[in-house]
DNA sequence: CGGCCTGTTGATTAGAATCAACCAAAGTGG
DNA sequence: CCACTTTGGTTGATTCTAATCAACAGGCCG
């Protein structure tokens, strides 16, 4: 658990060509010398500490962020007080859109786990990406990757059963890791259960439930916050098809 | 079968100089010179007849719509061939923009009822954008409030209590209905309890039962789909600090 | 060591899904 | 024009899922 990584200076310095997530990120489908202008604006910020704030709700628009490492969630508080997550941002996915309809932020984007990010300010990058068609080409299809996020969540939602919520989510998860070239059947969740069930408008005893039932069920392995998914075929199922099938019978025969 | 409304050409080819949503549409903060330059590109529609698609799951994107009148629901297909409402459309909202990461259509758009739309071809609209700051800006600005209108959606469906996401879906309704200068307190529901259901991720028959139940304690009126709003301030406080008030005692004394 | 946070598990209960009638309005056709 | 069907909506009875209340276990920190 040395979780301060080693603090790599060269990356931090590298810009945008050097980065992995080139090709995910706002310069993919970039040519190289429009990229330099990309890069220009593009501030490199120390590393984020876990549970720091990007920005608060009520924020002006000040810059859109993306994280090069690390995870984040944005959340929003309602008037009880009540934290409900809007959603979970992985390396590589455009931080800070909430505040595009009303030039003010809806949430706050809370750090997750120690991270670095890149922060754009906003007023520039629409200016450069009114200059390069295929920058503005790219930051709306960025943008409209981040709906598409939106409404799997509204789909995961939409599913009344608790454990097809649940496996929706940790399927969706693995495939946002094979994405970014991450081992898409074991990692580390990088939120609580109470996280998840605000994400998924659950109890967070449902949740930790959902995953033991999904181990009995030999389907993933779970410790604490290390998940293995031993069956992702099986997974994908639950996730899509349903429970419908046994509906009774437990043990297998 | 009149259903084809009288055909008001007048509307039909006035520009969006002319148009009602001027101020709420793309157009919104653009001077009348760089106005025409989008006035160009836009096609008005023949009227669209209620259960029309303006396009369907897996379509390229083409071009993004709007209504100037009418209701339209964009639903995602399930494997199953479950029907899920992603959203219902109001005059002034941009549709299609589901189309926007992956560059073919996640959802069909159906029309509610019947309906005119304005038809802007993406490509030329990028470009004209490219051009035109302020409606790069604006454009921005609509992609956003659509994605808070999303983030509107997972606030209602995260709510557990299906009393508090039926209030939260009317208040929602009475709040864009008045943005668009309609009635807020009295208006006609263009779509169906069955698509309100699949819209707040419940059973229709509880959808039902939700507004019998608002009806009976005096807060709306409802006759089909026809609602009145008779205490907005009532609805209000059930849509955001719940129901936990008054738990048992149910005549008030 | 003792406290604190995170997660798991158990017992009980509230609330919504489901199954099933039923009703009114709107078509449809003889 | 009236019987018949279809469609959209309401209401009732029952069942079952997940919320809630509660206790407890392991890891981590000062």
């Amino acid at each position: 658990m040395n979780g301060a990584p080693v603090l790599d200076l060269a990356t931090l310095r590298s810009g945008c060509s050097h980065c992995s997530l080139q090709q995910l990120c706002l310069p993919a489908g970039i040519s190289p010398d429009e990229l330099q202008r990309l890069d220009e604006i593009v501030r490199r910020r120390r590393p984020i500490e876990r549970g720091e704030r990007l920005y608060r709700a009520g924020d002006p628009l000040a810059a859109v962020f993306v994280a090069r490492d690390g995870a984040f969630k944005t959340v929003s508080i309602s008037e009880e007080g009540e934290e409900q997550v809007i959603g979970f941002h992985l390396p590589g996915e455009l931080i800070g859109l909430d505040a595009l309809g009303a030039g003010s932020h809806r949430c706050e984007a809370i750090a997750l786990t120690e991270a670095n990010v890149c922060e754009v300010p906003f007023e520039q990058l629409a200016v450069v990406a009114a200059q390069l068609p295929s920058l503005q080409q790219q930051l709306l299809r960025v943008i409209g990757q981040s709906v598409g996020r939106d409404q799997d969540h509204l789909g995961i939602l939409v599913r009344r059963q608790a454990g097809e919520r649940i496996a929706l989510f940790l399927h969706g998860l693995s495939e946002r890791y094979r994405n970014i070239g991450q081992p898409a059947t074991q990692f580390k969740l990088p939120m609580s259960r109470e996280d998840i069930a605000r994400y998924l408008g659950l109890a967070l005893e449902t949740v930790s439930r959902g995953f033991t039932r999904l181990q009995e069920d030999g389907v993933i392995d779970v410790v604490g916050r290390r998940i293995d998914i031993l069956k992702p075929a099986e997974l994908n199922r639950l996730a899509h098809s349903a429970e419908h099938d046994e509906p009774k019978r437990r043990g297998r025969a």
